[in-house]
DNA sequence: CCAACATATCCGCCAAAGCGAATGTGTCAG
DNA sequence: CTGACACATTCGCTTTGGCGGATATGTTGG
């Protein structure tokens, strides 16, 4: 199985991205679904599906179908060592400033008591169900 | 400053490749000359100094010349964060079966009794100097 | 200064990947 | 079955980055 070392680049390439990088920060407390990435990084549907897309091919994500949703969750990679360095690169998003704000933001969108016209319907992410 | 965040790709992208892997991980014990990293990985010149020089962009090696050879060394990053991740895909290259070979054969060229006619003079790794 | 050597950079080519716009797929309401 | 909605994928286009081959830079010995 030589697997280990494409693995090894794959996950540096997925987490080469800003995007992608916003992506797992926003998901660090829970799945959430599709349109509240869209809505929190203001960035076009397409764009954000491709990168999860990407994500996923890396195996540091895993989607979950509820109806006409699609959750996204953060699925720590099966390698002990490929875990620990994303445990470790979870942790330094946590403290970086831009993605503080962007948790943030995530919060004031899903906790208001009446969600954006866009977001009508959509299943609030559960660890923010406040 | 906000630099911080764009390290943090820098650096994501700096490792998304086996060649630079490759170096960081011969320069694991010291700093070698670049002569030895064309014998040991047996690719060109330009390739290799192409690599270290991205590396160098990103902050994670340094180089200091000595007469007419370059010596590179792992250079920890300064951020916190950044050096936990750089030191957690250190410890794991340094179990990666790949990896050991080249380090082996790293060992057996600089320890040879003769260096190869390639590299008759060339300064080798002090901290393989046995 | 010049030739030899070690290394760095440049050039042209090709594959990977990012983007917006358009289109395809799956699910539900009616 | 059909339209509406959420999401995924595809299509050109542009940028980035890897590569080999050629060339530039820096250092030493003569």
């Amino acid at each position: 199985m030589k697997k280990k070392e494409a693995q090894l680049e794959l996950l540096f390439r997925a987490l080469a991205d800003r995007t992608r990088l916003r992506l797992l920060n926003l998901m660090s407390a829970g799945e959430v679904c599709v349109c509240f990435f869209v809505e929190v990084l203001g960035a076009s549907q397409p764009k954000i599906s491709r990168h999860l897309a990407y994500l996923r091919r890396a195996g540091v994500v895993a989607a979950r179908r509820e109806g006409k949703w699609m959750h996204y969750r953060i699925e720590t990679p099966e390698d002990p060592h490929a875990a620990r360095v994303f445990a470790e690169v979870m942790t330094w998003l946590g403290e970086e400033r831009e993605m503080q704000k962007d948790r943030a933001r995530m919060e004031n969108i899903c906790c208001s008591p009446r969600l954006p016209v866009r977001l009508q319907g959509a299943p609030r992410p559960a660890a923010l169900s406040t």
